[in-house]
DNA sequence: TTACATGCAAAACTTTTGCAACTTA
DNA sequence: TAAGTTGCAAAAGTTTTGCATGTAA
């Protein structure tokens, strides 16, 4: 039987936030201001643990270490190639189910579809200058 | 100035294979028998190499070591969640353009939309079962 | 009470880097 | 010859695991 801990529910919460797509190490070290001696292999299994139960979705990217979300709606993901930071999209989703359609998937038996949209950030392009 | 050695055009005739999304130890283990001198850095700089030239690319993907493809024309990935296993999947590149024009895309700066696609192949299925 | 979860440390896995020797142009 | 490249080994970065201890149900 799956636990309601302290560390498992403080981690959730700490995913919830809104428009961050926090790594393990950046939910490691906001836990720590709670729970000071939470370890960051607490992290990894309860965030698998959540992935699992579709809490949390695991946000799959060109480099660096993963990065997380609270399952939602159905969205793309803009990553910046120079910082690595990401940003929630919210595509039209007609696009999606259009991709869902298409036949050739059909023959696969495509579960979920993921949308990244890779470029540089407005913060990246201005330190390019 | 960039030099053609013997290392780098292996890597690329090896990565050219069809059908194939070799990780870097595929790519190694596999210029081996050519080259048994050959180092796993070697493999990861000529890789770096090719992708800044943009004859290579990096595949992004939810688990395991990274994998690459020889450039080419738009298209899809489908992922094995249980294995990992990557094929090519060429979905209506109409999907792609409209994803483009996206309103909302506008606003970012992006440079390349990755379509990937998750779910079962047709081997995990089996072995499910 | 007991099965699951935690913290710690070690190990495993993936990628990057420093440097002396080598090779391409 | 000179600058880019290689092989090796060490280091850095990321994730997983074993085990004794702790804790929720």
């Amino acid at each position: 039987m799956v636990r309601m801990t302290e560390q498992r529910k403080l981690i959730y919460e700490i995913l919830s936030k809104e428009a961050w797509h926090p790594t393990v190490d950046d939910i490691f070290l906001e836990a720590k201001k709670s729970l000071p001696r939470i370890s960051q292999a607490t992290v990894y299994r309860n965030i698998e643990a959540l992935i699992q139960d579709k809490l949390a979705t695991k946000i799959i990217g060109v480099n660096g270490p993963a990065r997380f979300e609270k399952t939602k709606e159905p969205h793309a993901h803009f990553e910046c190639r120079m910082c690595g930071a990401v940003k929630d999209v919210f595509i039209d989703t007609e696009c999606i189910n259009s991709i869902m359609d298409d036949k050739v998937l059909k023959q696969c038996a495509t579960e979920t579809v993921v949308v990244k949209l890779l470029g540089l950030c407005q913060s990246c392009q201005k330190d390019k200058r």
